[in-house]
DNA sequence: TTGTAGGCGTTATCAA
DNA sequence: TTGATAACGCCTACAA
């Protein structure tokens, strides 16, 4: 038995329009009555409702994040940031795993679960895209894509320059000498924008330093984790030709394909030389630490939220896209040093 | 303007209490007007509206998860295997961030921000819980802690047993040769009942082998995270008789502790041995791995969600305690190869 | 088996 | 400035 509106109004004597003006601070009500409110209010210890007030604004102050998996890295520090980010701006987040299931995704985004228990969704695909081009931007539940770059404009999303921020890594590599420079993170389907992106950065950079491309140094890694590093280096490091330098699209295939070196005897930087992307804190603390392109994630975080933000107080705002900015970070993985 | 039970009804020549009996799938209705109804909520794509049924039944079917922050990767696993509980039990699972908060942590629990959204709490300080015991287990708020295990019987928790875990991990040390076994992750604050009983059965398993504790060698970290591990870990190592080997009671502070070591010039674990608690994934790709105590997180998740349930089904019933399983799991850290 | 009506707690409209 | 009252969309007695 929950207190409610009308039972401050009781007690304070007044009607519930009345103290429904007190609780929103809104419109004008004389200071007197608004004590007798307010006395009312804490005695009584009384809390709106949010699901009313929702049902009756058709808000609920709650964004969702979709990502494919919250205990990737990556993702966790974004989540972190755009919880962060939301409660500024008075949202609360609620978090939904996707899990590499493009069914779930899918119907995430077409709103099957767009009850009108969020107001706006964050969605950080690994992947997917290619249905997003097929879907129509329902107006009806305002939708802000993260890591994404390759739309037609008619989604706001904020991403890095994918194509930049692959050359930039692999650029690194070879101005440390490097010659064969691998790649782990492709995927065989073309719809992955993300990967298909880096992959053109990559080979640029080979083509501005007069390197060919070698298609065995190209690898393909189901997911990103850790596990799928270690793999994809293991069998690169069988060739009879190994790379003397890899390049991981994400930190966490870094992490794996740094601990396949050690375990085929060799060592980094010195026989190959790792560098990722994403800058999570683990790459700090691994030894040696990790080279990386540095994403901003708290600037992606604070964009995404205000961007869902404007467009649920205005849904026919336009799409637009933003570029976050991105650094290269050298540290031991790709410094000989010792 | 979305569809409502009435557009249905409309639609399907039938009232609302049909659609409704539909759409619940229970009461009793003929095949036929079954079929015409199904066949206008397809046609019309109807989706009941959650906030709604909320109003009505009182149900939210979201649990809130609250962790002192979500990137820390032991939240994250165990945020990850919560969601996909709750999922199986048809909840959805809000996350929330404390950040060290007490304020906030306090907020969440007197039920302050109880407002009906959520049908249950499972919460995992990383501190608190003095609070905890003045407080009047709310009826109204399903409870569950995870990771704390000194209470009254007041609440349900899940958890380890710290003190066992404190004690496996320092006498595994201990075990491999090591006789100056330093401790790092107490608080200064007595109220943090996690960190004491670890301190607890560290020190138990230092009187069993007949050495003398050193005050020295016991640690505080204000946080759990890398850079507390590494902080501390510096410190000793400086001392005039240094550790030979740490136990740190989280496996993040045990990433911090190897890269110090290192940092130091000294080898791990030929110099100094590590050991941490939680099993994250990332120990077992660093160079060295990390020798740790393995929680089962999937069990905890799973027993919690389903406490919850249960709970939230039947508030009266009396609290339980569930003493979730830990294994010691040796690898390089602790162990002399090369 | 199905229809009608009332209420969950808010906010918003319309008077007073 | 404040009061009464109608929605918001759903579920569920109570009837039929």
């Amino acid at each position: 038995m929950p207190i409610t509106l009308r039972d401050v109004a009781e007690q304070a004597q007044v009607s519930v329009r009345t103290v429904s003006n007190v609780v929103a601070g809104y419109t004008h009500v004389s200071e007197r009555t608004r004590l007798r409110v307010q006395a009312a209010i804490e005695e009584l210890d009384y809390r709106p409702n949010l699901v009313a007030r929702t049902l009756r604004t058709g808000r609920t102050g709650v964004l969702a994040l979709v990502v494919p998996e919250i205990d990737v890295p990556y993702f966790a520090e974004l989540a972190r940031e755009v919880i962060d980010a939301a409660a500024e701006l008075g949202y609360r987040v609620m978090v939904d795993q996707t899990g590499h299931d493009h069914e779930r995704e899918r119907r995430l985004l077409t709103g099957a679960d767009r009850t009108m228990l969020f107001d706006g969704v964050l969605f950080s695909p690994l992947v997917t895209p290619g249905e997003l081009a097929e879907m129509e931007p329902s107006r009806s539940m305002p939708l802000v894509l993260l890591g994404e770059h390759d739309f037609d404009g008619r989604y706001d999303h904020v991403a890095i320059d994918n194509v930049q921020a692959a050359h930039d890594a692999t650029a690194h590599l070879i101005a440390r000498g490097r010659t064969r420079v691998a790649a782990i993170g492709t995927q065989p389907d073309e719809d992955y924008t993300t990967p298909r992106q880096r992959t053109l950065g990559y080979e640029r950079a080979l083509h501005e330093a007069g390197l060919t491309p070698d298609r065995e140094l190209l690898r393909p890694a189901a997911h990103y984790r850790r596990a799928d590093g270690y793999d994809a280096a293991s069998a690169l490091l069988t060739l009879p030709q190994p790379p003397d330098a890899i390049f991981c699209y994400s930190d966490l295939l870094a992490m794996g394909a740094m601990r396949a070196v050690f375990d085929a005897g060799a060592r980094v930087p010195d026989d190959v030389a790792v560098i990722g992307i994403d800058d999570i804190e683990e790459g700090q603390y691994t030894h040696p630490s990790l080279s990386t392109v540095s994403l901003d994630t708290p600037f992606i975080a604070r964009q995404a939220v205000g961007r869902i933000a404007e467009r649920i107080s205005d849904p026919d705002t336009p799409a637009i896209e933003v570029t976050a900015p991105h650094t290269l970070v050298e540290r031991e993985s790709t410094t000989s040093t010792t």
